[in-house]
DNA sequence: CATGCGCCCATGTGATCACAAATGGCCGGC
DNA sequence: GCCGGCCATTTGTGATCACATGGGCGCATG
Protein backbone atom coordinates (compact mmCIF):
# COMPACT_ATOMS: atom_id res chain seq x y z
CA UNK A 1 0.00 0.00 0.00
CA UNK A 2 1.61 3.55 -0.73
CA UNK A 3 1.74 5.45 1.92
CA UNK A 4 -0.52 9.39 1.75
CA UNK A 5 2.29 11.27 2.19
CA UNK A 6 1.49 14.87 2.44
CA UNK A 7 2.67 16.79 0.23
CA UNK A 8 2.25 20.20 2.08
CA UNK A 9 0.37 22.99 0.29
CA UNK A 10 2.19 22.69 -2.57
CA UNK A 11 0.10 20.04 -4.77
CA UNK A 12 -3.29 20.20 -3.46
CA UNK A 13 -4.90 18.67 -5.96
CA UNK A 14 -6.57 15.32 -5.99
CA UNK A 15 -4.90 12.07 -7.85
CA UNK A 16 -7.08 11.86 -10.11
CA UNK A 17 -7.36 15.49 -10.85
CA UNK A 18 -4.13 15.23 -11.87
CA UNK A 19 -4.96 12.01 -14.27
CA UNK A 20 -7.96 13.91 -16.01
CA UNK A 21 -5.83 17.16 -16.65
CA UNK A 22 -3.32 15.29 -18.40
CA UNK A 23 -5.39 12.86 -20.48
CA UNK A 24 -7.43 15.51 -21.52
CA UNK A 25 -4.55 17.66 -22.25
CA UNK A 26 -3.20 15.17 -24.48
CA UNK A 27 -6.22 14.32 -26.27
CA UNK A 28 -7.56 17.78 -26.82
CA UNK A 29 -3.94 18.83 -28.45
CA UNK A 30 -4.31 15.94 -30.20
CA UNK A 31 -0.83 14.00 -29.09
CA UNK A 32 -3.68 10.90 -29.02
CA UNK A 33 -5.18 9.60 -32.63
CA UNK A 34 -8.57 8.55 -33.18
CA UNK A 35 -9.15 5.10 -31.92
CA UNK A 36 -6.60 4.58 -29.85
CA UNK A 37 -7.44 1.96 -27.15
CA UNK A 38 -6.26 2.19 -23.46
CA UNK A 39 -6.69 0.77 -20.42
CA UNK A 40 -7.41 1.62 -16.50
CA UNK A 41 -4.58 -0.32 -15.44
CA UNK A 42 -2.17 1.52 -17.75
CA UNK A 43 -3.43 4.46 -16.76
CA UNK A 44 -2.61 3.58 -13.34
CA UNK A 45 0.61 2.75 -13.59
CA UNK A 46 1.52 5.33 -16.09
CA UNK A 47 0.42 7.70 -13.13
CA UNK A 48 1.26 5.29 -10.49
CA UNK A 49 -2.17 5.29 -8.88
CA UNK A 50 -4.25 2.46 -8.44
CA UNK A 51 -7.26 2.09 -10.75
CA UNK A 52 -9.37 3.98 -8.99
CA UNK A 53 -8.17 7.37 -9.85
CA UNK A 54 -7.50 5.98 -13.33
CA UNK A 55 -11.42 5.16 -13.72
CA UNK A 56 -12.97 8.41 -12.04
CA UNK A 57 -10.43 10.64 -14.76
CA UNK A 58 -11.45 7.84 -17.36
CA UNK A 59 -15.52 8.42 -16.35
CA UNK A 60 -15.09 11.94 -16.75
CA UNK A 61 -13.56 11.92 -20.24
CA UNK A 62 -16.15 9.77 -21.17
CA UNK A 63 -19.26 12.35 -19.84
CA UNK A 64 -17.16 15.12 -22.22
CA UNK A 65 -17.06 12.77 -25.33
CA UNK A 66 -13.26 12.85 -24.79
CA UNK A 67 -13.53 8.87 -24.83
CA UNK A 68 -15.75 6.80 -25.77
CA UNK A 69 -16.59 3.06 -23.81
CA UNK A 70 -16.84 -0.07 -25.95
CA UNK A 71 -19.91 -1.94 -25.87
CA UNK A 72 -17.66 -4.52 -23.21
CA UNK A 73 -16.41 -1.46 -21.24
CA UNK A 74 -13.44 -0.65 -23.23
CA UNK A 75 -12.26 2.69 -23.39
CA UNK A 76 -10.98 4.19 -26.18
CA UNK A 77 -10.49 7.88 -28.15
CA UNK A 78 -13.77 8.08 -30.46
CA UNK A 79 -13.29 7.75 -34.34
CA UNK A 80 -15.77 10.16 -35.39
CA UNK A 81 -17.87 9.97 -38.81
CA UNK A 82 -17.64 12.67 -41.19
CA UNK A 83 -21.76 13.80 -39.86
CA UNK A 84 -20.14 14.21 -36.13
CA UNK A 85 -17.25 15.72 -37.22
CA UNK A 86 -19.73 18.36 -39.40
CA UNK A 87 -22.17 18.74 -36.79
CA UNK A 88 -19.20 19.93 -33.95
CA UNK A 89 -17.53 22.32 -36.50
CA UNK A 90 -21.06 23.61 -36.56
CA UNK A 91 -21.01 23.98 -32.87
CA UNK A 92 -17.81 25.59 -32.78
CA UNK A 93 -18.90 27.80 -35.22
CA UNK A 94 -21.94 28.95 -33.52
CA UNK A 95 -20.11 29.21 -29.96
CA UNK A 96 -17.40 30.68 -30.49
CA UNK A 97 -18.76 33.68 -33.20
CA UNK A 98 -21.42 34.28 -29.77
CA UNK A 99 -17.96 34.61 -27.77
CA UNK A 100 -16.36 36.23 -30.08
CA UNK A 101 -18.93 38.59 -30.56
CA UNK A 102 -18.72 39.47 -26.84
CA UNK A 103 -15.82 39.74 -26.05
CA UNK A 104 -15.41 42.76 -28.74
CA UNK A 105 -16.71 45.24 -26.71
CA UNK A 106 -13.70 44.11 -24.12
CA UNK A 107 -10.96 43.85 -26.46
CA UNK A 108 -8.40 46.67 -25.57
CA UNK A 109 -5.08 47.09 -27.09
CA UNK A 110 -3.12 44.69 -24.66
CA UNK A 111 -5.27 41.73 -25.77
CA UNK A 112 -4.98 42.24 -29.17
CA UNK A 113 -0.96 42.70 -28.75
CA UNK A 114 -1.18 39.29 -26.99
CA UNK A 115 -3.17 37.74 -29.78
CA UNK A 116 -0.70 38.92 -32.21
CA UNK A 117 1.86 37.20 -30.57
CA UNK A 118 0.20 34.07 -30.40
CA UNK A 119 -0.21 34.54 -33.72
CA UNK A 120 3.59 34.46 -34.40
CA UNK A 121 4.06 31.30 -32.51
CA UNK A 122 1.17 29.55 -34.90
CA UNK A 123 3.65 30.62 -37.72
CA UNK A 124 6.52 29.42 -35.71
CA UNK A 125 4.98 25.89 -35.24
CA UNK A 126 3.50 26.13 -38.86
CA UNK A 127 7.04 26.02 -40.34
CA UNK A 128 8.53 23.39 -38.24
CA UNK A 129 5.29 21.00 -39.04
CA UNK A 130 4.89 20.82 -35.62
CA UNK A 131 1.33 19.78 -35.29
CA UNK A 132 0.60 19.19 -31.65
CA UNK A 133 2.08 22.55 -31.02
CA UNK A 134 0.03 23.84 -33.71
CA UNK A 135 -3.04 23.23 -32.36
CA UNK A 136 -2.18 23.97 -29.07
CA UNK A 137 -1.18 28.00 -30.14
CA UNK A 138 -4.01 27.61 -31.89
CA UNK A 139 -6.33 26.95 -29.31
CA UNK A 140 -4.62 29.03 -26.87
CA UNK A 141 -5.12 32.28 -29.88
CA UNK A 142 -9.26 31.80 -29.41
CA UNK A 143 -9.01 31.02 -25.81
CA UNK A 144 -6.73 33.64 -25.09
CA UNK A 145 -10.09 36.01 -27.19
CA UNK A 146 -12.75 34.33 -25.17
CA UNK A 147 -11.88 34.76 -22.06
CA UNK A 148 -12.84 38.29 -22.04
CA UNK A 149 -16.49 37.27 -23.13
CA UNK A 150 -16.70 37.13 -19.46
CA UNK A 151 -18.98 33.79 -20.60
CA UNK A 152 -17.22 30.99 -18.46
CA UNK A 153 -20.50 27.93 -19.45
CA UNK A 154 -20.19 28.94 -22.72
CA UNK A 155 -16.38 28.81 -23.39
CA UNK A 156 -16.08 25.48 -21.41
CA UNK A 157 -19.04 23.99 -23.80
CA UNK A 158 -16.42 25.43 -26.90
CA UNK A 159 -13.49 23.88 -24.71
CA UNK A 160 -15.56 20.43 -24.83
CA UNK A 161 -16.32 20.75 -28.49
CA UNK A 162 -12.21 21.14 -28.40
CA UNK A 163 -12.21 18.24 -26.64
CA UNK A 164 -14.35 15.75 -28.95
CA UNK A 165 -12.35 17.26 -32.16
CA UNK A 166 -9.17 16.53 -30.56
CA UNK A 167 -8.22 13.22 -31.93
CA UNK A 168 -9.27 14.34 -35.27
CA UNK A 169 -7.96 17.67 -35.24
CA UNK A 170 -4.31 15.98 -35.73
CA UNK A 171 -4.86 14.07 -38.47
CA UNK A 172 -6.65 16.81 -39.83
CA UNK A 173 -3.62 19.76 -39.76
CA UNK A 174 -1.56 16.96 -40.77
CA UNK A 175 -2.56 17.21 -44.30
CA UNK A 176 -3.21 20.83 -44.34
CA UNK A 177 0.31 21.59 -45.89
CA UNK A 178 0.56 25.07 -44.66
CA UNK A 179 3.73 27.30 -44.23
CA UNK A 180 1.86 30.36 -42.84
CA UNK A 181 -0.03 31.15 -40.20
CA UNK A 182 -4.09 31.20 -40.75
CA UNK A 183 -5.19 34.01 -42.83
CA UNK A 184 -8.17 34.40 -41.03
CA UNK A 185 -6.62 35.16 -37.46
CA UNK A 186 -5.14 38.45 -39.27
CA UNK A 187 -8.66 39.02 -40.15
CA UNK A 188 -10.22 38.40 -36.84
CA UNK A 189 -7.63 40.90 -35.78
CA UNK A 190 -8.09 43.46 -37.65
CA UNK A 191 -11.95 43.12 -36.98
CA UNK A 192 -10.89 43.67 -33.75
CA UNK A 193 -9.14 46.42 -33.99
CA UNK A 194 -11.85 47.92 -36.02
CA UNK A 195 -14.36 47.59 -33.28
CA UNK A 196 -16.23 45.17 -36.64
CA UNK A 197 -18.53 43.12 -35.52
CA UNK A 198 -19.93 41.16 -38.39
CA UNK A 199 -16.38 41.19 -39.86
CA UNK A 200 -15.27 39.49 -36.84
CA UNK A 201 -18.55 37.07 -36.79
CA UNK A 202 -17.31 36.28 -40.22
CA UNK A 203 -13.71 35.93 -39.54
CA UNK A 204 -14.33 33.48 -36.71
CA UNK A 205 -16.62 31.63 -38.55
CA UNK A 206 -13.95 31.46 -41.40
CA UNK A 207 -11.64 30.30 -39.07
CA UNK A 208 -13.22 27.80 -37.55
CA UNK A 209 -14.70 26.18 -40.79
CA UNK A 210 -12.08 25.69 -42.59
CA UNK A 211 -10.55 22.81 -41.16
CA UNK A 212 -13.63 20.79 -42.38
CA UNK A 213 -13.72 22.16 -45.70
CA UNK A 214 -10.37 20.27 -46.30
CA UNK A 215 -11.20 17.20 -44.74
CA UNK A 216 -14.89 16.98 -46.65
CA UNK A 217 -13.49 17.50 -50.05
CA UNK B 1 -46.99 9.00 -20.06
CA UNK B 2 -43.40 7.62 -18.83
CA UNK B 3 -39.98 8.76 -18.88
CA UNK B 4 -39.04 9.21 -22.43
CA UNK B 5 -35.47 9.87 -21.51
CA UNK B 6 -33.40 7.74 -23.73
CA UNK B 7 -33.68 4.85 -26.61
CA UNK B 8 -33.89 2.41 -23.87
CA UNK B 9 -31.59 0.11 -26.04
CA UNK B 10 -29.87 -1.22 -22.98
CA UNK B 11 -32.04 -2.69 -20.17
CA UNK B 12 -28.71 -4.73 -18.77
CA UNK B 13 -27.35 -1.39 -17.82
CA UNK B 14 -24.36 -1.27 -15.12
CA UNK B 15 -25.00 -0.47 -11.64
CA UNK B 16 -23.38 2.91 -11.84
CA UNK B 17 -25.05 3.86 -14.83
CA UNK B 18 -28.69 3.27 -12.91
CA UNK B 19 -27.68 5.40 -10.40
CA UNK B 20 -26.18 7.78 -12.77
CA UNK B 21 -29.85 8.27 -15.01
CA UNK B 22 -31.72 8.60 -11.64
CA UNK B 23 -29.93 10.91 -10.51
CA UNK B 24 -29.90 12.92 -13.82
CA UNK B 25 -33.46 12.66 -14.55
CA UNK B 26 -34.36 13.99 -10.88
CA UNK B 27 -32.05 16.82 -11.13
CA UNK B 28 -33.25 17.78 -15.16
CA UNK B 29 -36.59 17.85 -13.59
CA UNK B 30 -36.56 20.08 -10.59
CA UNK B 31 -36.81 17.39 -7.97
CA UNK B 32 -34.32 18.66 -6.08
CA UNK B 33 -33.77 22.15 -5.18
CA UNK B 34 -30.78 24.34 -5.41
CA UNK B 35 -27.30 24.07 -3.28
CA UNK B 36 -29.52 20.46 -2.08
CA UNK B 37 -26.39 17.98 -0.38
CA UNK B 38 -25.93 14.55 -0.41
CA UNK B 39 -23.37 11.95 0.32
CA UNK B 40 -21.62 9.10 -1.57
CA UNK B 41 -22.83 6.32 1.20
CA UNK B 42 -26.04 8.05 1.10
CA UNK B 43 -26.61 7.51 -2.78
CA UNK B 44 -25.25 3.97 -2.29
CA UNK B 45 -27.50 2.96 0.55
CA UNK B 46 -30.42 4.41 -1.39
CA UNK B 47 -29.60 2.60 -4.36
CA UNK B 48 -27.94 -0.38 -2.96
CA UNK B 49 -24.84 -0.59 -3.89
CA UNK B 50 -21.61 0.63 -2.28
CA UNK B 51 -19.55 3.72 -2.53
CA UNK B 52 -17.98 3.00 -5.85
CA UNK B 53 -20.72 3.32 -8.29
CA UNK B 54 -22.28 6.13 -6.59
CA UNK B 55 -19.17 8.07 -7.15
CA UNK B 56 -18.47 7.23 -10.52
CA UNK B 57 -21.68 8.56 -11.19
CA UNK B 58 -21.74 11.67 -8.48
CA UNK B 59 -18.25 12.26 -11.22
CA UNK B 60 -20.15 12.03 -14.17
CA UNK B 61 -22.73 14.31 -13.19
CA UNK B 62 -20.26 16.91 -11.80
CA UNK B 63 -18.50 16.74 -15.52
CA UNK B 64 -21.66 17.75 -17.01
CA UNK B 65 -22.36 20.70 -14.18
CA UNK B 66 -25.22 18.57 -12.57
CA UNK B 67 -23.55 18.34 -9.21
CA UNK B 68 -20.81 20.99 -7.82
CA UNK B 69 -17.59 19.51 -5.64
CA UNK B 70 -17.50 22.18 -2.45
CA UNK B 71 -13.36 22.53 -1.70
CA UNK B 72 -13.50 19.88 0.41
CA UNK B 73 -15.50 17.22 -1.94
CA UNK B 74 -18.32 17.16 -0.54
CA UNK B 75 -21.18 17.42 -3.50
CA UNK B 76 -24.51 19.69 -3.94
CA UNK B 77 -26.41 20.99 -6.40
CA UNK B 78 -25.31 24.15 -7.72
CA UNK B 79 -26.66 26.90 -6.46
CA UNK B 80 -26.29 28.96 -9.54
CA UNK B 81 -25.40 32.72 -9.62
CA UNK B 82 -27.88 35.57 -11.64
CA UNK B 83 -24.76 35.91 -14.48
CA UNK B 84 -25.00 32.02 -14.89
CA UNK B 85 -28.23 31.44 -15.13
CA UNK B 86 -28.45 34.25 -17.75
CA UNK B 87 -25.43 33.03 -19.82
CA UNK B 88 -27.12 29.90 -19.47
CA UNK B 89 -30.29 30.98 -20.80
CA UNK B 90 -28.46 32.26 -23.57
CA UNK B 91 -26.93 29.19 -24.25
CA UNK B 92 -30.25 27.51 -24.61
CA UNK B 93 -31.43 30.15 -26.84
CA UNK B 94 -28.27 29.78 -29.03
CA UNK B 95 -28.67 26.09 -29.29
CA UNK B 96 -32.18 25.32 -29.57
CA UNK B 97 -32.83 28.26 -32.34
CA UNK B 98 -30.28 26.11 -34.25
CA UNK B 99 -31.77 23.12 -33.47
CA UNK B 100 -35.34 24.22 -34.53
CA UNK B 101 -34.19 25.41 -37.49
CA UNK B 102 -32.52 22.38 -38.38
CA UNK B 103 -35.73 20.48 -37.45
CA UNK B 104 -38.07 22.65 -39.10
CA UNK B 105 -37.58 21.26 -43.01
CA UNK B 106 -38.06 17.48 -41.15
CA UNK B 107 -41.17 18.33 -39.65
CA UNK B 108 -44.11 16.81 -41.03
CA UNK B 109 -47.68 16.56 -39.42
CA UNK B 110 -47.14 13.74 -37.35
CA UNK B 111 -44.44 15.75 -35.22
CA UNK B 112 -46.69 18.59 -34.90
CA UNK B 113 -49.83 16.19 -34.02
CA UNK B 114 -47.02 15.07 -31.40
CA UNK B 115 -45.86 18.40 -30.01
CA UNK B 116 -49.64 19.64 -30.17
CA UNK B 117 -50.73 16.55 -27.51
CA UNK B 118 -47.61 17.55 -25.37
CA UNK B 119 -48.81 20.60 -25.70
CA UNK B 120 -51.74 19.51 -23.56
CA UNK B 121 -50.33 17.53 -21.29
CA UNK B 122 -48.42 20.58 -20.59
CA UNK B 123 -51.46 22.49 -20.03
CA UNK B 124 -52.65 20.13 -17.62
CA UNK B 125 -49.87 19.93 -15.45
CA UNK B 126 -50.03 23.88 -14.94
CA UNK B 127 -53.09 23.52 -14.07
CA UNK B 128 -52.36 21.08 -11.49
CA UNK B 129 -49.81 23.47 -10.47
CA UNK B 130 -47.56 19.92 -10.43
CA UNK B 131 -44.19 22.02 -11.09
CA UNK B 132 -42.03 19.13 -11.90
CA UNK B 133 -44.41 17.47 -14.62
CA UNK B 134 -44.59 20.69 -16.07
CA UNK B 135 -40.66 20.91 -16.46
CA UNK B 136 -40.73 17.49 -17.34
CA UNK B 137 -43.42 17.96 -20.49
CA UNK B 138 -42.05 21.07 -21.50
CA UNK B 139 -38.40 19.24 -21.96
CA UNK B 140 -40.36 16.51 -23.98
CA UNK B 141 -41.65 19.35 -26.36
CA UNK B 142 -38.33 20.85 -27.09
CA UNK B 143 -36.22 17.50 -27.15
CA UNK B 144 -39.37 15.72 -29.37
CA UNK B 145 -38.42 18.56 -31.89
CA UNK B 146 -35.08 18.52 -31.63
CA UNK B 147 -34.92 14.60 -32.24
CA UNK B 148 -35.73 15.72 -35.42
CA UNK B 149 -32.56 18.11 -36.23
CA UNK B 150 -30.73 14.68 -36.30
CA UNK B 151 -27.62 16.56 -34.69
CA UNK B 152 -27.22 14.42 -31.47
CA UNK B 153 -23.90 16.40 -30.18
CA UNK B 154 -26.00 19.61 -30.20
CA UNK B 155 -28.75 17.80 -28.55
CA UNK B 156 -26.93 16.64 -25.92
CA UNK B 157 -25.02 20.10 -25.47
CA UNK B 158 -28.85 21.45 -25.10
CA UNK B 159 -29.71 18.70 -22.59
CA UNK B 160 -26.70 19.66 -20.54
CA UNK B 161 -27.57 23.27 -19.93
CA UNK B 162 -31.20 21.80 -18.70
CA UNK B 163 -29.26 19.43 -16.64
CA UNK B 164 -27.48 22.54 -15.22
CA UNK B 165 -30.64 24.82 -15.23
CA UNK B 166 -32.69 21.70 -13.24
CA UNK B 167 -32.66 22.69 -10.07
CA UNK B 168 -32.93 26.61 -10.63
CA UNK B 169 -36.04 25.40 -12.83
CA UNK B 170 -38.18 24.67 -10.20
CA UNK B 171 -37.62 27.80 -8.54
CA UNK B 172 -38.40 29.73 -11.47
CA UNK B 173 -41.43 27.76 -12.22
CA UNK B 174 -42.78 27.89 -8.79
CA UNK B 175 -43.33 31.82 -8.79
CA UNK B 176 -44.76 31.46 -12.63
CA UNK B 177 -48.31 31.93 -11.30
CA UNK B 178 -49.80 30.77 -15.15
CA UNK B 179 -52.52 28.95 -15.44
CA UNK B 180 -52.56 28.07 -19.23
CA UNK B 181 -49.59 26.11 -21.29
CA UNK B 182 -47.19 28.52 -23.18
CA UNK B 183 -48.31 30.86 -25.17
CA UNK B 184 -44.95 30.36 -27.75
CA UNK B 185 -45.12 26.48 -27.91
CA UNK B 186 -48.25 27.83 -29.38
CA UNK B 187 -46.31 30.26 -31.78
CA UNK B 188 -43.44 26.95 -32.40
CA UNK B 189 -46.01 24.83 -33.84
CA UNK B 190 -47.91 27.54 -35.95
CA UNK B 191 -44.46 28.55 -37.50
CA UNK B 192 -43.46 24.60 -38.09
CA UNK B 193 -46.65 24.18 -39.63
CA UNK B 194 -46.54 27.60 -42.00
CA UNK B 195 -42.79 26.48 -42.52
CA UNK B 196 -41.70 30.04 -41.55
CA UNK B 197 -38.22 30.01 -40.42
CA UNK B 198 -37.75 33.05 -39.07
CA UNK B 199 -41.06 33.07 -37.04
CA UNK B 200 -39.52 29.80 -35.46
CA UNK B 201 -36.54 31.25 -34.12
CA UNK B 202 -38.44 33.81 -32.41
CA UNK B 203 -40.74 31.48 -31.35
CA UNK B 204 -38.16 29.78 -29.70
CA UNK B 205 -36.08 32.36 -28.53
CA UNK B 206 -38.86 33.37 -26.91
CA UNK B 207 -39.77 30.62 -25.32
CA UNK B 208 -36.65 30.01 -23.90
CA UNK B 209 -35.51 33.45 -22.45
CA UNK B 210 -39.35 34.10 -20.51
CA UNK B 211 -38.65 32.29 -17.58
CA UNK B 212 -35.72 34.25 -17.07
CA UNK B 213 -37.48 37.28 -17.73
CA UNK B 214 -39.56 37.38 -14.64
CA UNK B 215 -36.52 35.86 -12.31
CA UNK B 216 -34.80 39.35 -13.02
CA UNK B 217 -37.19 41.99 -12.27
C1' DC C 1 -2.50 -23.53 -45.86
C1' DA C 2 -6.81 -21.63 -44.30
C1' DT C 3 -10.34 -21.70 -40.89
C1' DG C 4 -12.78 -22.43 -36.85
C1' DC C 5 -12.75 -23.53 -31.95
C1' DG C 6 -11.48 -23.29 -27.26
C1' DC C 7 -8.72 -21.76 -23.55
C1' DC C 8 -6.12 -18.32 -20.86
C1' DC C 9 -5.31 -13.94 -19.51
C1' DA C 10 -6.13 -9.17 -19.58
C1' DT C 11 -9.67 -6.01 -18.38
C1' DG C 12 -13.73 -3.66 -16.39
C1' DT C 13 -16.95 -3.70 -12.29
C1' DG C 14 -18.15 -3.33 -7.75
C1' DA C 15 -17.22 -4.22 -2.59
C1' DT C 16 -14.47 -3.41 1.25
C1' DC C 17 -10.88 -1.38 3.93
C1' DA C 18 -7.62 2.07 5.82
C1' DC C 19 -6.84 6.80 6.45
C1' DA C 20 -6.99 11.86 6.67
C1' DA C 21 -9.66 15.86 6.83
C1' DA C 22 -13.63 18.39 7.71
C1' DT C 23 -17.84 18.98 10.11
C1' DG C 24 -20.75 19.67 13.79
C1' DG C 25 -21.94 19.38 18.37
C1' DC C 26 -20.64 19.57 23.22
C1' DC C 27 -18.50 21.26 27.18
C1' DG C 28 -16.01 24.43 29.79
C1' DG C 29 -14.36 29.08 30.55
C1' DC C 30 -15.24 33.98 30.54
C1' DG D 1 -25.68 33.74 28.72
C1' DC D 2 -22.24 33.57 25.04
C1' DC D 3 -18.20 32.21 22.74
C1' DG D 4 -14.35 29.32 21.51
C1' DG D 5 -11.71 25.26 21.38
C1' DC D 6 -11.78 20.17 21.41
C1' DC D 7 -13.29 15.62 20.14
C1' DA D 8 -16.24 12.04 18.00
C1' DT D 9 -18.34 11.10 13.85
C1' DT D 10 -19.17 11.63 9.20
C1' DT D 11 -17.33 11.91 4.65
C1' DG D 12 -14.35 11.72 0.56
C1' DT D 13 -10.09 9.42 -1.37
C1' DG D 14 -7.47 5.84 -2.92
C1' DA D 15 -5.72 0.86 -2.63
C1' DT D 16 -6.74 -3.82 -2.95
C1' DC D 17 -9.43 -7.83 -3.79
C1' DA D 18 -12.86 -11.10 -5.83
C1' DC D 19 -15.36 -12.00 -9.84
C1' DA D 20 -17.34 -12.24 -14.47
C1' DT D 21 -16.51 -11.49 -19.22
C1' DG D 22 -14.70 -10.68 -23.61
C1' DG D 23 -10.73 -10.77 -26.73
C1' DG D 24 -6.83 -12.64 -28.70
C1' DC D 25 -3.90 -16.24 -29.82
C1' DG D 26 -2.54 -20.81 -30.57
C1' DC D 27 -3.72 -25.31 -31.90
C1' DA D 28 -6.12 -28.74 -34.18
C1' DT D 29 -8.68 -30.02 -38.15
C1' DG D 30 -10.42 -30.12 -42.90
Amino acid sequence: MMIPNRPAADQATAAHDRVYRTLRSRIMHGETGPGEAMTLRGIGREFGVSMTPAREAVRRLVAEGALQLSSSGRVSTPDLSQERIEELAALRALLEVELASRALPRAHIALIERLHSINSVIAERVQKRDAVGYIRSNLEFHRTLYLRAQAPAMLAMAETVWLQLGPTMRALYGRLRRTEAPQYHRLIIAALKAGDEPGLRLAVRSDVTQGLKLLTR
